[in-house]
DNA sequence: TGAAACATAGTTGTCATACGAATTTGATGA
DNA sequence: TCATCAAATTCGTATGACAACTATGTTTCA
């Protein structure tokens, strides 16, 4: 076995056997050289492994952690990564998107207040007077992550966040397009919080599956153009 | 910014700004020095960041490469971390089984072939016939993991993949219990396959729901136990 | 007495160098 | 032409040194 399998392993093994549980301090690189026999090097290759995973946390002068060890935050690890899918791994995720999304708005109806339901209206008042999209692409996602939150799982939360983070990076070239866009966009958002607020699951639940297909719907339309142009270049070289 | 930092975000633009593709070599550990003013170790932490998440792989003598970039590779990058969830955190976990596997069902329902039918028939019968619990845990596994496959998305498949591991990790420790679960997850496991054959996606689906709430209330049960024995031996210290 | 400033020890961050281990490549020879 | 071996390339590991940062205890001053 390697020196960095060994450490990570070892790393590993200390906190699944409850020797080091979240929140603790790690000892220090030094006496977890002598500890797992690796030179100070290897170790650290490990320790960024488990950091890089949302185990480990390093704070520079102080000492690596045991992280808290949620759910969520081991899947948020995946934002870092996600974002170099190509556009083939997008659509797979959309997928997923369109099984987690309604699923979370049917809970959130279930469990929504009428606060709110009232800050997601001014999110969606703001949104349809934005022009910006910048500014519009911040306000959806806001508006769906609050949806997702009030559901209650935050595993499943963080899971929406990430896969939403890679389809919300693209931007429509085709001005007419996005226009059309942003009106579907609209109406689904609405639908949705309709859904919402009548504490009807059922209903939240089917809005939110319709805004996830449109979604998927730009993509794959505009993931078709991309291959295409792929195709042509290619024929040129 | 860090060295550390530097190094990863250089890597990562690398492949986000396209100039390194899937299945690429990156340039030698030297040359990469060079090209990002970081110090051959910062550099190295930096790529086993990268490796660990699934993005790049490292071949001892010949270099480091760009991964296929799958969405179902990235996400099993989380095999290695959820082992380490607290019980918590596997509920909220089963949760989103909840909502996959039904929809996995719904899916393979809809595309599942004769001989596949057959050959997980076959499995089942073996399940049952089976009171060895290392090879009941394989075969449940391998039925799960069929069923999933043939749905057809890889991303969902590797994310249920994921999710089941932890669950499965654990072992009834009473008997009798464990006969009880046996019982109803071999019904279930039937039922599930009764959908698949009638190509009934709503039959499946139920069915698959069904079992996973079936699992999720023996996590919860021994859950409870778990925390329970945590809470006294709390208080005795 | 209280608090601010300082000094100190401990820890992680970074770099440089050296050599071992595995692979790849090219030369050599039959 | 093919097999074999040697050299070059590359990653794996270890060590030493110092900078940067944090935490803690001490001193000093108001």
């Amino acid at each position: 076995m390697s020196a960095l399998d060994t450490a990570l392993h070892g790393l590993r093994a200390l906190i699944a056997d409850g020797e080091l549980r979240p929140g603790d301090r790690l000892p220090s690189e030094g006496e977890l050289c002598e500890t797992l026999g690796v030179s100070r090097g290897s170790l650290r290759e490990a320790i960024r492994m488990l950091a890089a995973l949302g185990v480990l946390e390093t704070r520079h002068g102080s000492g690596s952690y045991v992280s808290e060890l949620r759910a969520a935050d081991l899947i948020g690890s995946l934002s870092l990564t996600v974002g170099l899918l190509p556009m083939a791994g997008v659509l797979e995720l959309t997928e997923l998107r369109r099984v987690l999304e309604p699923h979370a708005a049917a809970l959130a109806a279930a469990r929504i207040d009428a606060a709110t339901i009232e800050e997601l209206s001014g999110v969606l008042d703001e949104i349809e007077a934005s022009d910006d999209f910048e500014l519009h692409s911040r306000l959806d996602h806001a508006f769906h992550m609050t949806i997702s939150e009030v559901a209650g799982n935050d595993a499943l939360t963080s899971l929406i966040d990430v896969l939403r983070s890679r389809s919300r990076a693209y931007r429509i070239p085709d001005a007419g397009d996005a226009a059309e866009l942003k009106l579907h966009s609209d109406a689904g958002h609405r639908a949705i919080l309709r859904g919402l607020a009548a504490a009807d699951p059922v209903a939240a639940s089917a809005a939110a599956s319709a805004h996830v297909a449109q979604t998927e719907y730009w993509v794959r339309r505009y993931t078709d153009t991309e291959v295409r142009a792929e195709d042509s270049s290619a024929e040129s070289t």
